[in-house]
RNA sequence: GCGGGUGUAGCUCAGUGGUAGAGCGUCAGCCUUCCAAGCUGAAUGUCGGGGGUUCAAAUCCCCUCGCCCGCUCCA
């Protein structure tokens, strides 16, 4: 049972980062960067433990050696493609487009608003729309538009519409802005003005020099023009800094995979179904970065794309939505801050049959959940569109299908692959591993501690000699030099003979360190060592010459 | 982008116009036979940054940046 994150301190959680070398500001004593972290030493490593854990259980040997929903063993294989594209990849993607919305700020109150959406918004959501719409006289039989009712419209702007639309032309100056309209409504009797065309006037003051402006939806102040509101990073490939030079840093690490499966298909001997995974940095020009490292504007995914026959991608969208679930757990975030969550049918995109994202309750978030990973059923899209627009074939012979031949053998079928994709976020994963191993126990002599995974702790153990003397820093020296031998590749083994015990043992609760071994009298007697869980504190005696495979069972390897 | 809060040592924070502080941590030495123990000593500050007011600014004013919270946004 884990304890619930939301009664988990996120100051003290991000102190601790900060002292313990886990994670710094970006620039800080710049002032810092707003939406860019760095990892210090123990991050880094946590975080390459976390990457190396999602490529060793996806790529090197996929889901633990077990078979797919088609009965046989998973296959994946490795990529990693430039994080600089060429600039058709994001046209073919619909970043491009997507990403750039054209956007119109509000001069009064900044808010932003998609200049396609404009009226829609107002109508349904503005709050000061449906109150002023209230004050119109119905429509005349057999019209659409309501009547104009001055001394209503007037009485409103002195009353409700001064909190409702603070802004509003026709709050700030109802006379002048009510004339313009009356002018407008008696003049050409013929053509009565249609409802968008009555609150334009609203929000317009000086007619005659402006022209007809748009109401913000919230204040009711004059929208500005409309501006490609750019949520990818651009940059230049070449020395001039020209619009055909101008290239985009990803926004995220898929497209590079689509753009290679080609290649990746011809040159592996690889069979269908088959995936390939990619990690590596994105960036995002989030609107508003917050929360610590959740939403940062460079960030790192771990992305597999799986691809599939049309007629198996749903199997597969399922086994690979329930195999990232458990992976997440098995890694160290078992507990009920961990869930996975169905899309909607209405929250899905065009082209996708499922989409689940596995979500994590960050103290932040509490009670609700932030996404961690997506696993998404992106249907043959992403081929499709850059086959499209690239001109090439992408599609995939595969000698599995088809009817058999007289000779045995078989016809093969061309398709389309279906793809699958689990896409997660390693640092909103190391922020969660962090969250969820956060724990204090004031109980303890060392309140703190990270109750990390033994395989994502970036320290695995420690040696300390339970005092300086008497010959026991001598020992720790060689079983400290023994043990790195064995375990480096996974990440420190400490040795440490400053201080009292306690600071010792307190020092590497922070940081997450599983065990502690401990040189005592009894080893110098004896030869047996002492071994400290973090988790519980409690000790067990272990021979002197047993304690490399002790750690060995335990850390897994 | 708006609103609220905040920024002083590695961390947590005190300091409201007059010599920059405390606790913890860190480091060194002593002591110490299992849990941030004790003793002695030491190091560490662009007081977020810039400008202004003042004889004098961490403190007052203006601008700006970062972080946190609430809105908003989240392809």
């Amino acid at each position: 049972m884990t304890q619930d994150s939301s009664k988990k301190p996120m100051d003290a959680i991000m102190a601790l980062c900060k002292r313990r070398g886990f994670i710094y500001q970006a620039s800080e004593i710049y002032g810092g960067i707003n939406g860019f972290w760095d990892y210090g030493p123990m991050g880094a490593q946590l975080k390459k433990n976390l990457r190396d854990a999602w490529w060793q259980d996806m790529i090197l040997r996929p889901c633990w050696g077990r078979n797919g929903p088609n009965g046989k063993p998973v296959r994946n294989v490795g990529l990693e493609t430039c994080i600089i594209q060429h600039p058709k990849v994001w046209e073919a993607s619909g970043h491009l487009a997507g990403f750039a919305d054209p956007m119109r700020k509000c001069a009064g109150c900044g808010h932003f608003v998609r200049a396609d959406q404009l009226w829609d918004t107002i109508v349904t959501a503005s709050e000061w729309f449906a109150s002023v719409i209230q004050e119109f006289d119905p429509a005349p039989e057999g019209t659409q538009t309501p009547r104009l009712n001055a001394e209503r419209l007037m009485k409103w702007a002195r009353t409700k519409g001064k909190r409702l639309a603070p802004n509003l032309a026709l709050v700030r100056n109802p006379e002048v802005t009510l004339s313009w309209l009356v002018t407008r409504v008696n003049g050409q009797p013929e053509s009565p003005p249609e409802i968008i065309e009555i609150v334009r006037h609203l929000a317009t003051e000086q007619l005659n020099v402006t022209g007809l402006q748009d109401p913000c939806p919230r204040c009711g102040a004059v929208l500005g023009e409309p501006a490609p509101f750019k949520l990818m990073f651009e940059t230049f490939a070449g020395l001039t800094q020209t619009e055909d030079n101008k290239v985009y840093l990803r926004p995220e690490t898929a497209q590079g995979v689509f753009v290679q499966f080609k290649n990746v298909a011809d040159t592996t001997r690889i069979k269908m179904p088959f995936g390939i995974g990619n990690t590596g940095r994105s960036f995002r020009n989030e609107i508003t970065p917050r929360n610590f490292t959740f939403r940062s504007r460079e960030f790192e995914q771990a992305e597999l794309e799986f691809f599939c026959h049309p007629d198996e991608s749903l199997d597969w969208y399922k086994f690979w939505r329930d195999f990232r679930m458990e992976w997440w757990k098995e890694i160290g975030l078992a507990g009920e801050n961990l869930i996975l969550r169905e899309h909607e049918k209405d929250e899905l995109s065009h082209y996708s049959q499922g989409t689940s994202d596995v979500e994590y309750r960050f103290p932040f978030t509490s009670p609700g959940f932030g996404e961690l990973e997506g696993i998404a059923h992106r249907g043959n899209y992403d081929l499709t569109q850059h086959q499209k627009v690239s001109g090439a074939k992408l599609d995939f012979f595969d000698t599995d299908r088809g009817e058999i031949l007289p000779n045995g053998g078989k016809k093969g079928e061309r398709y389309l692959p279906h793809c699958i994709e689990p896409a997660a976020g390693l640092d909103r994963g190391a922020l969660a591993l962090i969250c969820e191993g956060y724990t204090r126990d004031d109980s303890r002599a060392s309140p703190e501690f990270l109750k990390l995974h033994p395989r994502i702790a970036p320290v695995k153990a420690a040696v300390f000699p339970l005092v300086a003397k008497d010959g026991m820093p001598e020992v720790a020296e060689k079983l400290h030099a023994e043990l790195s031998d064995k375990f480096w590749k996974l990440g420190g083994v400490e040795m440490d003979e400053k201080q009292s015990i306690g600071k010792r043992y307190a020092r590497m609760d922070e940081i997450g360190t599983p065990f502690c071994i401990t040189i005592d009298g009894d080893t110098m007697a004896v030869q047996t060592v002492t071994v400290r869980d973090r988790d519980t504190a409690t000790q067990q005696k272990v021979s002197l010459d047993k304690v490399g495979a002790f750690l060995s069972e335990k850390l897994g390897v």
